[in-house]
DNA sequence: TAAGTGTACTATTTGTATTAGTACACTTGT
DNA sequence: ACAAGTGTACTAATACAAATAGTACACTTA
């Protein structure tokens, strides 16, 4: 569920920031789901728990996740924030794209295509 | 024509590497045009030389410039290669993009309007 | 000859991520 | 009451890559 890199130049603590974020986006955590415990997750990662403990720490300061001391962490009730976050975030990403493809002198054609390729 | 963010997390060589191609890719650097002296663009950056010349190395490996001692660095007089390794980049980097919209539940229509409100 | 160019090399510094180790407070289940 | 599992907190040490500092050499051009 939660996976990490360690080749990667991205830090292993933004990495697995990011994939529990995915993990809720994607629906494989919901909301009040428990997270993997810190020290359980370091062994599966085969990682520092102060590094686990680190990115917990990030989710938990954006409103992802709550943490309670003694029983563990857990999604927040109310991820449509992060949804939203990520829906802004791929609509920016979208526009910078196409400008960078017109700059380019990449057809709108050739791009219209590759979408229409997309089902639905 | 070079800029770099030193607050970026992507090494400085590394963004001189991309900027000297951006500018090619733009036609702001012409072939066979001369690029800035190694140690004169370290003074305008105000970062060290053997930064630069680090760049210029990784440029002249992947045959986009050409050096010669004495004389200094040049723009390959075949960029063709460039441009195509960018058009294919961008698309790739589309079609992830799009499939990361399609998973987040964003409907072809916002993509579509998105996409027509790109002149041309 | 002088100035400007690329090239090469070693040593040092710096910043950040990661690890290591320990300790405390709390909750849960027995 | 107890043990095990949880998050939290803190300091020190380690590792690694980027960047800097400094110097030197060979070449070209005016």
């Amino acid at each position: 569920m939660i996976t990490v890199d360690l080749k990667s130049r991205v830090p292993i603590y933004e990495q697995i920031v990011d994939s529990v974020k995915s993990a809720i986006l994607s629906g494989l955590l919901g909301p009040d789901e428990q997270l993997p415990a810190v020290r359980k997750l370091a062994v599966e990662l085969a990682i520092n728990p102060n590094t686990i403990q680190k990115a917990y720490t990030i989710l938990e300061a954006q409103s992802i996740v709550y943490s309670i001391p003694g029983r563990g962490s857990f999604v927040s009730a109310d991820t449509g924030a992060l949804a939203d976050a990520h829906h802004a975030k791929l609509i920016s990403e979208l526009k910078q794209l196409l400008d960078d493809a017109k700059r380019s002198g990449i057809s709108k054609k050739e791009i219209l295509d590759i979408v229409n390729g997309y089902g639905e």
